[in-house]
DNA sequence: TTCTTTCTACCGCAAAGCAG
DNA sequence: CTGCTTTGCGGTAGAAAGAA
């Protein structure tokens, strides 16, 4: 089937993109600002296009079709790639006020919030930055729904509408206190490691680190014994570690 | 060629009905 | 009860036709 573009109206596929994300007629209305009658009038238009129900109510919720599935990612791409330029033309970082929404861990905030803060302060110094403790599978879906900007993090996959950027790697290390038992002269055996007490902190949402899937590929578990909260994690974590002889892995 | 009027199609709304 | 669909109605914009 060939579409005339000159007769197509372009705002039926930001409410497909919209039915995409919200999975209902009444939240892709609302999302887009109209009632759910006429939400469902422009999914009727958009059936007739398409010649498919495109989306089936399952449940509680509008599923889509595989033709729906089909669309959803070239629809998604084109949409975004016309957003960006459309805000390129009349983006001065030098005039913006908006509030960035970034998704990191607090490791993620001490290593590059400042660094940031310094580069906006010169070349856009109006932003304001909110930063929101986000972690594991949550992530993607922060940035699905468009409740942060941006995320910083370790992605082993993302959606094709997620843009991805590598921005460095890290090495892990593990850190002990003085005279630990375990360490000797030699390197850190991975039998000491797993004898070893553990003290880690999880993000709200992640179960699991880059250690911990390393350690479940070879079958194994490492004994954490305490996982701390955020503030715990930057004020009391080294005087937990030293008393109780834990160990702390993290990225350096 | 320009302006005005009429026609037509489309959109969104409210309300009612239906389904899970 | 919530959410989706259908129907009927009014508003709006664009196309077509006619007059100056």
């Amino acid at each position: 089937m060939k579409h005339n573009l000159n007769k197509f109206d372009l705002n039926l596929l930001v409410a497909f993109d919209t039915l995409m994300t919200e999975r209902g007629v009444t939240r892709a209305g609302r999302a887009l600002g109209i009632t759910q009658a006429a939400m469902s009038n422009t999914l009727r238009r958009l059936r007739e296009l398409f010649d498919d129900p495109l989306f089936v109510k399952t449940g509680a919720r509008m599923e889509p079709t595989p033709r729906a599935l089909e669309l959803a990612d070239p629809v998604s791409q084109a949409l975004r790639e016309i957003r960006k330029a459309l805000d390129q033309e009349r983006f001065d970082p030098m005039q913006s006020a908006r509030t960035y929404r970034i998704g990191m861990i607090d490791y993620a905030s001490a290593m590059l919030l400042p660094q940031l803060v310094k580069h906006l302060r010169t070349v856009s110094p109006d932003v304001t930055i909110e930063v929101v403790d986000v972690g594991g599978e949550e992530e993607v879906l922060h940035l699905e729904r468009g409740e942060v900007d941006l995320v910083l993090s370790r992605f082993q996959w993302v959606p094709p509408k997620v843009s991805l950027q590598r921005l460095f790697s890290m090495n892990y290390v593990a850190i002990f206190c003085p005279n630990h038992p375990l360490v000797g002269d030699g390197p850190l055996t991975l039998d000491a490691f797993l004898e070893a007490r553990h003290i880690h902190y999880y993000p709200r949402g992640m179960d699991k680190t880059v250690v911990d899937e390393a350690l479940e590929e070879m079958g194994k578990k490492r004994n954490i014994i305490v996982s701390p909260n955020q503030y715990c994690t930057i004020e009391v974590r080294p005087r937990i570690m030293i008393e109780h002889h834990l160990t702390y892995a993290f990225s350096k």
